[in-house]
DNA sequence: AATCAAATTGAAAACGTTTTCAACTTGATA
DNA sequence: TATCAAGTTGAAAACGTTTTCAATTTGATT
């Protein structure tokens, strides 16, 4: 073979032992005798005897690889998802294979099924929505999936999130608090249900606490990007928002430069608060206030899930919600 | 098999075929009868028969997937390059494994020695170094390895850059040519070649070229982060520096917003020149200059260099710089 | 020394696919 | 019809490891 040239069979050889004590001895199994160990460990130093995982992932029917679907991994809302996922996964002796989904049902269906071909122990999936295909795969697929930083409305699948609703409550009541009557909801597509079963739901829970009627005109739908924020600001002020409560940094960051570029300041003409508090709302100025997720604690809890599900561990919950928090910084008064 | 139950011997039997036969129906070699390749593929379809990518890893000796190594997935730089090597793993039909290494040298050798144990076609490694112990595991593999905007100072490896020194040298000349004598340099390690040897060899020359003495007080060593940026203020003040060409764009965000904290003004008191034109370079105020990296481009050259290692086409050159340019915006004059 | 239980080891099958090369089939030509 | 070349197919080996269960060894006890 000319990618690993020293196999199984080698080290045997020389050992004079047989494969199954190669492989015993590599995979830790306590039945070898300590002077057999030690012959063999030598004649796999000499030899530099690398195992072929996908040879043992054949055999053994672990591949000790978990697929992660990211849909952006330029996006620092699921990066940092990412990380956290990654180092749990390494703790816990699994590799990860980090695909992009581009937030692409067509391709996320391709990803599942690649990943699926590919053996994986287990599947975390981060996304906007669960579109009818992707489910369908979901249902077929024996290989265990939680969702991170994704909720499923029909909570048949393992996820790990904060509480969406409550949060998005919190923080248009904080803006209303502050005086503002006319509190725009700033968002991604509201097809997906996280926007607006949850985050909508919040909204207007909030609106209805405080005795203000909810108006249509003052929820935007977006692409999530930054410059679909920046060109909001005549949007914004033809329906008289005084504050904004918005999806995601990079379309906060938009918002707030076109705002503050048209010459109205932040917050004492528009406040806003942000939902990811990823770096970016302490890099613009001024520093945005954010409902806080913890993006890594996310991604770290749903890898642990996983780990549970993969080994057959009971599972108390399989619906985790995180704490949230948020963080008053200088876009609010 | 539970986690994939149907296998070639179930498709072969029902189609009363040979598994060489729907292995060559599966893999689209000609020498099937149309006739034989309908009926396996009625029963593919009626069994909803899924290839083991790993036993065809093993069986065939590729596993048509690449490793990428990044230092840091939170990083935009990084993610940025990942998106082309992704995008263009795709086109040509190669999925990515895409294992974070935190720029930790044991963690890179650990993470090479993983992909490569998993069988990974190529690999595409970015970081800012190449210690020893990684250089002896390029050496020693079979696998082709490309670097990613990483600069091999042995020029051993095949490689996709820019050129950094006439980056940073124009970039240097640019702000020299707007008056300023005391231009700071402000890095990442020095003790990385891409820093040490090429970015500063720019630095220098763009001084030399302008008559001007070179003053290692104005050199600044930092850890690339937007904190280590922020405080760096008043030590640039006391060396009165009146611009700088700093070597990330967080790092560029961190110093920029200490200064404008301070009261000073940018560019007018303060002239900025970033280095990887990420989109943070627009959503800072003021919108901050940059040399142009192209950076999809340059992962996604990296990744078809790969391709060509790996499929042994001829290759004109293993080192490849890409243009770059100088965007500018807001932070400078 | 004989017996027994526990520990250790090895042979061979298994994992699911690909590849190789001989055997077979088909179509064209004389 | 016989021959030949090209196309098609299948049996079995290969890939490198793990697992299973029988065989062997070892140590303790009587």
């Amino acid at each position: 073979m000319d990618k690993q040239t020293v196999t199984i069979y080698d080290v045997a050889r020389e050992a004079d032992v047989s494969m199954a004590t190669v492989s015993r001895v590599v995979n830790g199994n306590p039945n070898v005798k300590p002077a057999t160990r030690k012959k063999v460990l030598d004649v796999i130093e000499r030899l530099d005897y690398r195992p072929n995982a996908v040879a043992r992932g054949l055999a053994s029917k672990k591949t000790t690889t978990v697929g992660v679907i990211i849909p952006d991994v330029t996006n620092v809302y699921f990066s940092a998802l990412a990380r956290g996922i990654d180092d749990i996964a390494m703790m816990y002796k699994y590799n990860i294979i980090l695909t992009n989904s581009d937030e692409n049902g067509r391709k996320e269906v391709q990803v599942l099924n690649t990943l699926m071909a590919k053996q994986v122990d287990g599947i975390v999936f981060m996304g906007n929505d669960i579109s009818e295909e992707v489910r369908k795969e979901f249902e077929r697929s024996k290989t265990p999936i939680v969702l991170a930083g994704c909720v499923d409305d029909q909570g048949q699948m393992p996820s790990v999130n904060i509480d969406y609703t409550a949060a998005v409550e919190e923080a248009t009541k904080n803006l209303i608090d502050h005086g503002n009557e006319r509190v725009a909801f700033v968002s991604g597509s509201l097809d997906y249900p996280i926007n607006k079963d949850y985050r909508l739901k919040g909204y207007k829970q909030a609106l209805k606490k405080a005795g203000l009627r909810y108006d249509e005109k003052l929820v935007f739908e977006t692409d999530y990007s930054y410059k679909a924020g920046q060109l909001l600001q005549p949007a914004l002020q033809s329906v008289n928002a005084t504050a904004a409560v918005i999806g995601d940094d990079e379309l906060a960051a938009g918002v707030m430069n076109g705002v503050t570029d048209a010459g109205l300041s932040v917050p004492e003409d528009f406040e806003i608060i942000t939902s990811n508090d990823t770096k970016l709302t302490e890099m613009v100025r001024p520093k945005m206030s954010s409902i806080t997720q913890p993006l890594y604690d996310i991604g770290a809890v749903a890898m642990r899930l996983l780990t549970k599900l993969m080994n057959n561990e009971p599972v108390e919950n399989k619906t985790v919600l995180l704490p949230y928090g948020l963080m008053k910084r200088a876009s609010t008064h």
